[in-house]
DNA sequence: TGCCCGATTAACT
DNA sequence: GTTAATCGGGCAA
């Protein structure tokens, strides 16, 4: 049976949540997979969007750990957060990319695609894969319609920059399912391997 | 108020 | 490789 990740996993750290997250099952709406890439974001860091303090669109980092931050990136895409730390630290986890394991008909028809790799390989993609939007702003991530179960297994874990910011891009603070397909871009490690 | 830019993606050349 | 799509925050005027 697997445990479901509840608040006090959720208020720790983003540098060691951001790789625990690494294997664990999202799903919304029963629709989802694993979760095989997330990024971390510290207030304390320039790139994080709670860095120059509280604004409307932030403010749910401000809150409690355990609830989902919800954004629109480049006018265009949703972007999912889940919220770390204890209360007021104003960190959250990006979660990048999903391996598609429940509700694939729904996601396809969602996404207008067929490629099971392009379905949630990047956090636009599986925003859009799960109907996830601003209206799930601020949601608790232990009840429905989020379910979050943890990693059941041991799994190697990949790290490197984030990707598409231009703050502090040199911090390792990007973590990832070594050797997924499902990544929204290989890890330098993997690159040198495969070459 | 106006302007620039971004934790992106897909469709181009 | 480049670029358009498109909107809210942040800052200058």
């Amino acid at each position: 049976m697997t445990a479901r990740l509840h608040r006090d996993f959720f208020g720790r750290s983003v540098h060691a949540v951001a790789p625990d997250l690494i294997g664990a099952t999202l799903l919304f709406r029963g629709v989802g997979g694993i979760i095989v890439e997330a990024e971390a974001y510290h207030h304390t860091d320039p790139a994080a969007h709670s860095f120059g303090g509280e604004t409307k669109r932030n403010s749910i980092m401000f809150g409690p750990p355990g609830f989902a931050y919800v954004y629109r990136s480049y006018g265009i895409h949703w972007c999912l957060n889940f919220v770390c730390e204890p209360e007021g630290s104003a960190s959250a986890v990006l979660i990048r990319a999903l391996e598609p394991t429940h509700g694939l008909a729904a996601m396809r028809r969602r996404r207008g695609l067929a490629d099971e790799r392009l379905l949630c390989s990047g956090p636009g993609r599986l925003c859009e894969a799960l109907a996830i939007t601003s209206a799930h702003n601020g949601l608790a991530l232990d009840r429905p319609p989020f379910r979050l179960l943890a990693r059941d297994k041991d799994v190697e874990i990949a790290s490197g920059p984030r990707i598409g910011i231009t703050k502090a891009v040199e911090l390792p603070w990007r973590y990832g399912l070594k050797g997924s397909r499902f990544l929204s871009k290989p890890f330098r490690s993997e690159i040198a391997n495969s070459e």
